[in-house]
DNA sequence: TCTGGGGTCCTAGGACCC
DNA sequence: TCTGGGGTCCTAGGACCC
């Protein structure tokens, strides 16, 4: 067996960790950064934590008692997160043999070494990214990624390890005994309908999971499942993408700030939603042969609530704008239901292949004298910013009244020279 | 009054073809 | 009343992830 590991290195509590970067005074207290709409907790501290307040609990029920606990709240700030993951993910990527970006805070990188070497590896890593960026992370090392993810949450656990955990520089039993007690829905890729259905089989444990015959998950369950079983016994299943591939869908989707009662109402939505999904498109250059367009009203309140699902079919890919908007009003216009009181709303896009190259056939020749309307709005929203341009209500500089709600969100403090923090000596 | 916004992969089943 | 066998492609839905 080669010494080749895999090393899983992810932020603490990023949102939060963000923050706290340009708020030292946020260091050492409960701080929580909420949703779109400030609706509902998805990042929490340590300290936020040990309060009891869960991921997802509704803001306006933790509120309260914000006050007394001395809790603080941030709206999600999406620019800054995004651009601290990219700062991180640089500093990672200088360690590994390879790297492949999971998520906005985790990435895989390859690590080669005995396990001391393994272990040495994983602090430096995260001395540099709290020297270059500021933020603390964990890093779990181990032959595969399941075994990694395994390993990151031990870190994460045991104080005492520092916050990096390579599975074989554990003492002997250690490691086995952890798989004893803890759950399997402690696993990645291991939900809780999964779990529910294992517990029926009598597989409750890590261990026991890896006990179990793969050919038999495989039949009762899938071949996820089974690679799940495989990596924890070693054998690596789950391949490495270190380029990021094409992505297959991109989505718009966000609730309203307040809700949308008429179908007009849902006809303005769809036409700005349109145009955000258009422009992402344009920013991944490319051009998509569906839309499905989507709304809803609450889950939470009683009765049966309207879903409403439209797919739009196009002739020849399209990354217009204009057309897709038409296409959005249209299909809502048909699908939305009268009175219904609607809290969301989304456009999907699939299909997408390149916008560039050869792409259709240019049949009239009218391609090189009539730009895109996509990339030329994408040129003017980049030079004079986001709401410079916009078609019908689109383009409208204030927003309209349902949109959404970001009271408590910081300033974007590496992504606009206004919003840059000054430093007096 | 109030409850996120993205994504991925797999499977089953239907349509269609030879 | 009987009515193959194999293959591909597409879609919807489920489960999971952060």
């Amino acid at each position: 067996m080669s010494n080749n590991r895999i090393a899983l290195v992810d932020v603490n509590n990023f949102y939060v960790s963000c923050e706290r970067v340009f708020d030292p005074r946020l260091e050492g207290r409960p701080v929580v950064v909420l949703s779109n709409n400030d609706g509902c907790v998805v990042a929490r501290s340590a300290e936020a934590k040990e309060l009891g307040i869960k991921t997802g609990a509704p803001w306006f029920q933790v509120q309260g008692q914000a006050k007394a606990w001395g809790l603080v709240a941030r709206s999600s700030n999406y620019e800054l997160y995004g651009d601290m993951s990219s700062r991180v993910m640089e500093v990672v990527g200088r360690f590994g043999t390879w790297q492949e970006v999971y998520s906005i805070d985790e990435s895989f990188v390859g690590l080669v070494g005995d396990p001391a070497q393994l272990q040495a590896a994983g602090r430096d890593i995260r001395a540099a990214v709290m020297r270059h960026v500021g933020v603390p992370v964990c890093v779990g090392v181990a032959s595969t990624k399941t075994l990694a993810k395994f390993a990151n949450r031990i870190a994460k656990q045991n104080p005492a390890l520092g916050g990096v955990c390579a599975l074989e520089a554990m003492p002997p039993g250690h490691v086995e005994g952890i798989q004893e007690r803890v759950p399997a829905s402690g696993l990645w890729g291991v939900g809780g309908k999964t779990a529910d259905r294992l517990k029926m089989m009598g597989i409750e444990t890590i261990a026991e999971l890896k006990a179990a015959d793969p050919a038999v998950i495989r039949k009762k369950f899938s071949v996820v499942l089974q690679r799940t079983v495989m990596e924890l016994n070693g054998t690596e299943c789950i391949p490495h993408v270190e380029e990021r591939v094409d992505k297959q869908q991109i989505m718009f989707s966000r609730s309203f700030s307040e809700p949308v009662t008429t179908v007009a109402g849902m006809e303005e939505v769809m036409a700005v939603y349109a145009q955000r999904g258009a422009a992402r498109l344009n920013e991944e250059g490319m051009r998509a042969s569906a839309m499905t367009v989507t709304a809803g009203t609450s889950r939470f309140a009683a009765g049966e609530g309207s879903f409403p699902a439209a797919t739009i079919r196009f002739a020849a890919p399209t990354q217009d704008p204009i057309v897709l908007v038409r296409a959005a009003v249209a299909a809502i216009r048909q699908s939305a239901v009268t009175g219904a009181s609607y809290l969301r709303a989304g456009v999907l896009f699939s299909g997408l292949e390149p916008a560039s190259g050869a792409g259709m056939l240019d049949v009239f020749g009218a391609g090189d004298a009539q730009p895109e309307v996509g990339g030329v709005m994408g040129e003017v929203r980049n030079k004079f910013g986001s709401t410079a341009i916009g078609i019908g209500i689109g383009g409208l500089a204030q927003a309209p009244q349902w949109s959404m709600k970001r009271e408590l969100a910081s300033p974007r403090y590496t992504t606009d020279w206004k919003d840059l923090p000054v430093v007096r000596a």
